[in-house]
DNA sequence: TTGTACGCGTTATCAT
DNA sequence: ATGATAACGCGTACAA
C-alpha cells in the first residue's frame, strides 16, 4: 500500500501538499495539483482510513443496534427500515456498523453492549430502535454525551433527535374505519406498554373508541407478552375472544406477527377472516399483502423512517441541530380484503 | 477522553506498561497490573480504536455487501443470513459493516463499490452474497488480494472460502417427492442462470426428472428475469401453464417471491393450491408458512450459513486456511399442505 | 519487569 | 502556494 509519503516523493512535493490536493484542492496550484493527482492515480494511493480517522477524530461511521430475533424466520423486524438507513449512509458517504445482541439478554448486558459501542470512539453516532418509555440506553447515551438518534420516542426528559410514526392516530383511524363499517364490538390485540409504540397504539384504541362513543370493554383487549411467541399469543388471544358470549366482530392488531396468530385463531375457531371477523393489522409484509384475503393494514413508511433517522443523526454529528429534529410521520390505512360491512 | 498517557501518569508507570497490561498481561507484575487496572477502571479509559487500528494495521471489522431491493416490502433477501453473520461477528468480537448499493446499478458502479471498500484498509475482509457464475466482484477481490468469503459458489478458477447449499440436490429431492405422490407433469419456475444458485436449482430439476424417468418438456419451464417483479413474473408464468392443454399438476418454484406469484396465478386461474395444483417453494417465510394452505418448502439453513461464512472469513483473516473452507450444506424438505397425492 | 523511543499515515498549523 | 513539523493515540521492539 503506497502512503502519502510515497506520492509526495514521486511527485516531488511535500506530503502536506498531497494532503491539500485531497482535502483542500483550492489551496494548491492547478499545475502541481494535476501532477500530484496523476501520481495518485498511477500509484493507486488511497488514504489509510485508520490514520485519517485518528487524525481527524472522526470516523464517518454510525452504528445501528438491531436486535435480531432468535427465532428462525421471524419477520426481521422492519428490514425496510434497515434498508433506508443503509442506503442513506451509502449516499451520504457514511459507513454503517450493524450491531446486534441476543434478544433475551439481560438489561445490564444490553447496556454493556451500548457502552462498548461508545468506547474507543469507534463510531460518530448511534441509531437506536425499539425505544422504551423509560429507555435506559437513551439515558446512558445521553449521559455519555454520545450523539444518537432514535426510531421512536421516549418518556424520559431528554431532548434528542427521533423519528416516529403517529401510532395513536393510526389506531384511532382504524377504529373509525371499522365503526363506519358498522362494527360495534372491536377488539384490540397488542403488546404491553414497555415500548413506546405499544403504548401509543393502545392509547389510540381507547381514544378511538371514545370518539365514536363505544364503551371500553377490557374483555376485548389482550396485551401479549413481548417475550413469548407472538404468533401463539395472537392465536390464543383470538380463540379466547371467540369463546365468549358477545365476541367481537372486528379486531385491530398492534403488531405484524401477532396478526398471523390472530388470523390463525379466527380460522381455527371456524370463522372466516373478513367475512365473519374483520381484521386490521400493522405493516405490509409478504404475509399480510398476499394472504387470502389480503389483510387491511396500517402502513408505516419504514424505509423513509430509516432514511430520516440516519439523516437526523448525521446532521447532529455535523453540529447541526435543526429545530425540527422530532419527526412524526403519518401512517396510511391500506384497505384490502379483511374488513367487511356488518 | 483519557488517553493511555493519562493512565500511565496516574498509575505512576510508563505508557508501555499500560499497553502491556491490556495486551500482554503476563508480561507485567501482578501488583502493578492491578494498580494500573484500577486506574483504568477509575478513569474509564478505553483505547482509541482508530489509533489501535492504525498501529496494528488491523481493524477487526468485516464488511457485508447486501444489495437491498428498492421495491418496498420485497423479500429482503435472507435476513436470517444477515442475522447469522451479525451475531457471529458480535460473538467473535468483530465489527460488521453493512454496505449496500442500488440493485439496478451498472456492473461498473457495482465494482467501484467493492473497490471503495477495499481502499484505505477500512476492513479486514468482505463477505459477498448472490455470487454469479462469472462473478466480477470475486475476480476483483482476488486480484486485489482482499480477504473475502462468499455465500455461494462461482465458476471462476479461483479458490476462495464459501458456504453454499446444495440447491441441485434440493430440487431433485422435490421432484422425487412429487413423483412419489403420483405427479407426472411437474413444472419449474425459476430464475435464469446468471446467479449460481439459479443454475444449480434448474439443473436439479432436469436431473430429477431424468432420475424418475420423466421427459423434460421445455413448455413446463419458465425462467423469470431477475430484474423484473418476481411476483408478477411468477403469476404470469403460472397462468400461462394453466392455459395449455396438458397443464402441470405440480410446480416447483426456485425462489421465494416467485412462489407468491405462482400461488396467485393458480388461484386466479380458478384452481386451488394443493388440492388442484401442488406447489413446492424455497424458504420458510411468514408468507409460506402461514398461507392457507401452508406451503411445502425447501428450507435453507440461512442463519447457519451466515454464521459459517463469517467464521470462515474471520479464520482466513487470522491466517488459518482450513482445508474444508468449502462448505456445502443440505436443505430440508418441509412438508406442509401444498402438495397432494394425485 | 519496566521504561524509552520510534513507527503507523494523516491532518493541520505555521512559517516561508 | 508550498514545505516543515507537530499532533493524533497506541503498539512494540529494544534497551535498561
Amino acid at each position: 500500500m503506497p502512503t502519502i509519503d510515497d506520492v509526495a516523493r514521486k511527485a516531488g512535493v511535500s506530503l502536506g501538499t498531497v494532503s491539500n490536493v485531497l482535502n483542500n484542492p483550492e489551496k494548491v496550484k492547478p499545475a502541481t495539483r494535476d501532477r500530484v493527482l496523476k501520481i495518485i492515480e498511477e500509484t493507486g494511493f488511497h488514504p489509510n482510513l485508520s490514520a485519517r480517522n485518528l487524525s481527524r477524530s472522526k470516523t464517518d461511521t454510525i452504528a445501528l443496534i438491531y436486535p435480531f430475533s432468535q427465532r428462525r424466520r421471524t419477520e426481521h423486524y422492519y428490514s425496510d427500515f434497515l434498508a433506508g438507513t443503509t442506503d442513506t449512509c451509502f449516499r451520504l458517504n457514511y459507513r454503517l456498523m450493524l450491531s446486534s445482541y441476543p434478544r433475551d439478554v439481560s438489561e445490564k448486558e444490553k447496556l454493556r453492549n451500548y457502552e462498548e459501542l461508545t468506547n474507543g470512539s469507534a463510531v460518530d453516532g448511534i441509531v437506536i430502535t425499539r425505544t422504551e418509555r423509560n429507555d435506559s440506553a437513551i439515558q446512558l447515551l445521553s449521559d455519555r454525551q454520545q450523539k444518537f438518534a432514535a426510531l421512536g420516542r421516549c418518556d424520559l426528559p431528554i431532548d434528542f433527535p427521533w423519528v416516529d410514526v403517529d401510532g395513536a392516530k393510526a389506531v384511532r383511524e382504524a377504529v373509525h374505519y371499522l365503526y363506519n363499517l358498522g362494527h360495534r364490538r372491536i377488539a384490540y390485540v397488542g403488546t404491553p406498554a414497555l415500548f413506546t409504540f405499544s403504548l401509543h397504539r393502545s392509547e389510540g384504541y381507547r381514544t378511538g373508541l371514545e370518539e365514536v362513543g363505544i364503551e371500553f370493554d377490557e374483555d376485548l383487549v389482550i396485551l401479549a407478552s413481548v417475550a413469548g411467541n407472538e404468533i401463539e399469543a395472537g392465536e390464543n388471544g383470538m380463540v379466547g375472544f371467540l369463546k365468549v358470549e358477545a365476541p367481537p366482530s372486528a379486531v385491530i392488531v398492534g403488531g405484524g406477527q401477532l396478526a398471523i396468530g390472530v388470523v390463525n385463531g379466527i380460522e381455527k375457531s371456524g370463522y372466516r377472516v373478513g367475512t365473519d371477523i374483520s381484521v386490521i393489522s400493522f405493516d405490509d409484509t409478504d404475509w399480510s399483502t398476499h394472504y387470502s384475503p389480503p389483510i387491511t393494514t396500517i402502513r408505516q413508511p419504514l424505509y423513509e423512517m430509516g432514511k430520516l433517522v440516519a439523516e437526523l443523526l448525521i446532521k447532529s454529528i455535523a453540529g447541526e441541530e435543526p429545530e425540527d429534529h422530532h419527526i412524526l410521520l403519518n401512517t396510511e390505512l391500506v384497505i384490502r380484503g379483511s374488513c367487511k360491512k356488518v
